[in-house]
DNA sequence: TGGAGCATGTAAGACGTTACATGATTTA
DNA sequence: TAAATCATGTAACGTCTTACATGCTCCA
């Protein structure tokens, strides 16, 4: 259900075609949702026929952006207003965490090392958007607390990947067992 | 596949029946990882028919507690090594968050008072966890780790929809748009 | 003119959820 | 002895991914 709520608020914010939702779904909205463009194109087709999203003009090379209807924007509110949040998540990072004993410390390491670039990297891209935001726009003052959420996210996760290191740098090798040095 | 890895790696912690595995998914895996009953089961019977886990003597109410193999945790640990984590992720309440501004900051502020709630009170929960630990226990030196990640992306998920709210008191109401006061 | 990237799709299969089913054990 | 909870499952359906297909346009 919240694939299409994705792209009713994608659309909201600006008309867009299915390629840039693709776009989008691979760079920005990477911590946020994503599909692949095998299911978004279906989908954007599913959600003009019922009426919530309108094909406009065919744009330059054969692009077919869509924007929202009275019908959709109505939808979207009411998504947000009357349902609730569903917070499970799916988080491999965290999963790996759990499993870590089982691997040599110098391992455990590498992973988290990994863990903090990548977090890093992306800190830096968030930041790079948050500034180009056009905050006279409704949309993108929405996007700013969207992008804040995931910059603080970010912040977090890099801050624990560092602690995480250090505490892995005092676990005994797996292969020698601790024991106690009385 | 992740499935397989995280039911791997909560067996190799420690032996686990599918009920067991199903209050944690329910339970502290909430954030990281989550399946129905439906798909557990199944997937136990494979991993045992695939001989990464066994099943042990039935336990009481008729309990069928498995607990990892030499080849199970072979795997695990080659999933650890050898492949790197999907950073991909879904999140409803950041998804939710882009779309805000078609609602009335009223309606945004109610949104964002019921995320701070939840999140606290999760954050509470997590933390009681993280005392409970037995740092004795390698699994759960490596749990450590992991509830701790839990805890500081509640704690910034917290701060976040506080600082949200500040942000949102300032929005204009959509019925009435924003108009220069010159 | 040939390669990289633009832009949209179909089909098959894997993964995940919802609805439903069953029987045992503990507690009131 | 009735209700709540423990404990495991099957079937149908919906969502998501992987593999494959097509043609266009920009740039070197």
């Amino acid at each position: 259900m919240s694939l299409r709520m994705a792209l009713l608020t994608l659309i909201a914010g600006q008309p867009r075609s299915g390629y840039d939702i693709n776009r989008e779904f691979d760079g920005v909205l990477m911590f946020v949702w994503h599909a692949k463009p095998t299911q978004v194109y279906p989908e954007l087709k599913r959600l003009a026929a019922d009426g919530l999203i309108r094909e406009q003009d065919e744009g330059p090379r054969g692009r077919r952006p869509y924007e929202i209807t009275q019908e959709g924007l109505r939808t979207l509110r009411e998504w947000l207003t009357t349902t609730s949040a569903d917070h499970s998540q799916r988080n491999e990072t965290v999963l790996r965490t759990f499993a870590l004993w089982t691997v040599e410390p110098a391992e455990a390491q590498a992973f988290l090392r990994e863990e903090l670039e990548y977090h890093r990297a992306r800190l830096r891209g968030l930041r790079v958007l948050q500034k180009g935001l056009d905050l006279d726009r409704p949309a993108d003052r929405a996007a700013l607390l969207g992008l804040e959420a995931g910059v603080r996210r970010l912040e977090a996760a890099a801050s624990w990947a560092e602690w995480a290191l250090g505490v892995v740098a005092t676990w005994p090798s797996t292969t020698a067992p601790e024991q106690d040095t009385g």
